[in-house]
DNA sequence: ATGGTAGAGTGTCTA
């Protein structure tokens, strides 16, 4: 089973895009951040006649997370007991979908951006990951899969340039020992032995050209669970659909090879 | 510190 992972940036601006990538790699499951669509507003038809259902939520035009599947979709769940994501004054947004693949359990992850170190929204995103590690714990016993836009990087060499991101969000401690906590616990960034060298990014800002310049960070991640990990094959990350200016997302897709 | 680009949808907000 192949399953992947893309922050889309507008699943209606890039639909055509989101088709052409499930057909170019064969995907099983894709798990999509930044819809930036209502379940409403979803371009289902050309989806479902390859083959694919499609879970999704969203409710205004900056977050929304979707998963696209052709091995089921089973007990879909929005958020999770005892985790901000609806109704609250920093979270009225949509940023984890979680349903049972192919028997694997996957959540499309999209973690609050942080702004600034000095905005409320820097402790929200803190407080998020801390309430979704306590919920992703139970789940270590199980074939789980966390993945999506982290908006953390959590090593030095998964930034372009430390001095561009000093003082600024994504790499400062708290940030990156709350992603480590996840490791700690028993996950696994499965991805990482499978793309060796210093290609690992995930992400490039629209700006300044950053694309064709290689200038990204890596702040997109699955991470499995110890029997999810075991099951893996393989890992890429799909930086050409970055590359292929104009009209990319500014995230690359993550794909991971799973046995069985 | 600021600004650069892109996508939502017309006012800016978000990243």
């Amino acid at each position: 089973m192949r399953i992947a992972t893309w922050n889309v940036n507008s699943i209606r601006s890039r639909i055509d895009r989101v088709e052409a990538f499930l057909q170019r790699h064969d995907i099983d499951v894709l798990a999509l951040q930044e819809t930036k669509a209502r379940e409403d507003q979803l371009p289902l038809m050309g989806l479902q006649s390859l083959g694919y259902d499609v879970a999704a939520a969203g409710i205004n035009q900056w977050n929304g997370v979707a998963l696209i599947s052709r091995v089921g979709i089973e007990d879909i769940q929005v958020g999770f007991d005892g985790m901000p994501g609806w109704g609250e004054p920093l979270a009225a947004e949509a940023r984890a979908i979680g349903a049972t693949c192919g028997g694997v359990r996957i959540w499309s992850l999209y973690v609050p951006n942080g702004r600034k170190i000095d905005d409320p929204h820097y402790h929200y995103k803190l407080d998020w990951l801390s309430r979704l590690r306590d919920a992703a714990r139970p789940w270590l016993g199980e074939d789980t899969a966390l993945v999506g836009d982290w908006n953390i990087a959590p090593q030095d060499e998964d930034v372009f340039d430390m001095a561009a991101y000093a003082n600024d969000t994504h790499v400062t401690p708290p940030e990156r020992e709350a992603f480590a906590a996840f490791l700690d616990e028993g996950y696994v960034d499965v991805v990482r032995p499978h793309t060796p060298g210093p290609d690992v990014f995930t992400y490039w800002d629209y700006y300044r050209q950053r694309a064709i310049r290689n200038r990204g960070m890596r702040i997109d991640f699955i991470l499995g669970s110890p029997s999810l990990a075991e099951r893996v094959k393989g890992a890429f990350i799909d930086r050409d659909e970055r590359m292929n200016e104009p009209g990319a997302s500014d995230h690359a897709p993550v794909v991971v090879d799973l046995a069985g």
